[in-house]
DNA sequence: GCGTCATACATACCGAGGGTATGTGACCGC
DNA sequence: GCGGTCACATACCCTCGGTATGTATGACGC
């Protein structure tokens, strides 16, 4: 997260644009560093001028997408907590999140490779400040609120976190009964009833 | 899931074995399978002799891994459905699974490399997925005793599945206020405010 | 008790693919 | 107009998964 999007047509950027629909379509594993600079009319010199590895390419992909990610739902989570019900800020939140998880290119990148790739420590650290720290801020805006138990916001944080995650990927996958719909549906009785 | 578990001292066991404990400390792409049976004594050849690739080598691991966490959770369901309280019946389920979640070698070898490896397809066929099937199968029965909505049960046991998973990471982590205690009790709190 | 065949490995080798070392033209400050 | 840096290109290396092939051993028919 150093320095992103400068000019989008540079090589770079051709080079992130190739790879990242590659390793969505394939997986990190199978994605060979030739086919990545074929798609692009470049050389492994380019790719290796601006990466010092292809882990490293990988790892600023995922960052790129954790970082569009975290700025959409901060965006409304903020634009929701003008509305007066909380519970409303907070789910607006998580079908934010929701939304993303279920989308290829994060399921792929994000929640597959990425824990792979960078490691366990390595994804929940970055992962830590992104789509976790909004889901603990929500949460903790409703213990505030009076309306959950303020002494369980870490492991319902946790719970929730990635009980979302989870969701995605299932609706994904096109699984019976799980929808956006059903699955908000679902998460919004278990919040509810925790008043 | 063919034949498992012959003399637990023949080659096969122990490159199984070997295999197993650098897959668990290392990953699964960075384990080499020089590496593999130079501590199991014997050569390439009887790794190929037994296991068609690394990858085939690698998913026996996890089939084994997610058969013994199955057994258990069966066995602790079973031994629970005597009780009175159909949470505790629940519980007791959720508790043994959470338990193998925070373990390390279910961890990397069955949550996080096992999705990048095995691929999104195989991770979630159906009848592989023991984990997933015990949450469900737990979720169906509370719908059963009249407890929660059965029209809720896909997209519940999606998001409760998914939750345990991510617990057991933030367990291991040794996150603040996470541990099997308040991830139960909050856990416990959710489930039984669905009533 | 001998040929046949399968099992259980060992050895040698191959090729793909990630990474590196090095070259080179363009531009830029001075 | 010259040294230096940037943005690549080319050629090469070397690890590592996988294969092809050899071989010792025991079972089994006859």
């Amino acid at each position: 997260m150093t320095e992103d999007r400068p000019d989008a047509s540079g090589t770079r950027e051709q080079i992130l644009a190739v790879a990242k629909d590659l390793f969505e379509a394939q997986g990190y594993a199978n994605t060979r560093i030739s086919t990545i600079v074929e798609g692009t009319g470049a050389t492994k010199g380019a790719l290796f001028h601006y990466f010092k590895s292809k882990e490293d390419l990988f790892q600023t992909i995922w960052e790129r997408l954790q970082g569009e990610m975290d700025a959409e739902a901060r965006a409304n989570a903020v634009a929701a907590r003008s509305l007066k019900d909380p519970y409303a800020a907070f789910l607006a939140g998580c079908r934010t999140y929701l939304q993303w998880a279920a989308r290829r290119d994060y399921q792929q990148i994000v929640l597959i490779d990425g824990p792979s790739v960078l490691g366990l420590a390595g994804w929940y650290e970055a992962d830590n400040d992104l789509g976790r720290q909004n889901v603990s801020a929500g949460i903790r805006y409703l213990a505030r609120k009076g309306i959950i138990d303020g002494r369980r916001t870490a492991a319902l944080s946790v719970l929730v976190h990635n009980a979302l995650n989870g969701a995605g990927f299932a609706m994904a996958r096109g699984e019976a009964g799980v929808t956006v719909e059903s699955v908000l549906d679902a998460f919004e009785a278990v919040l509810k009833s925790l008043r």
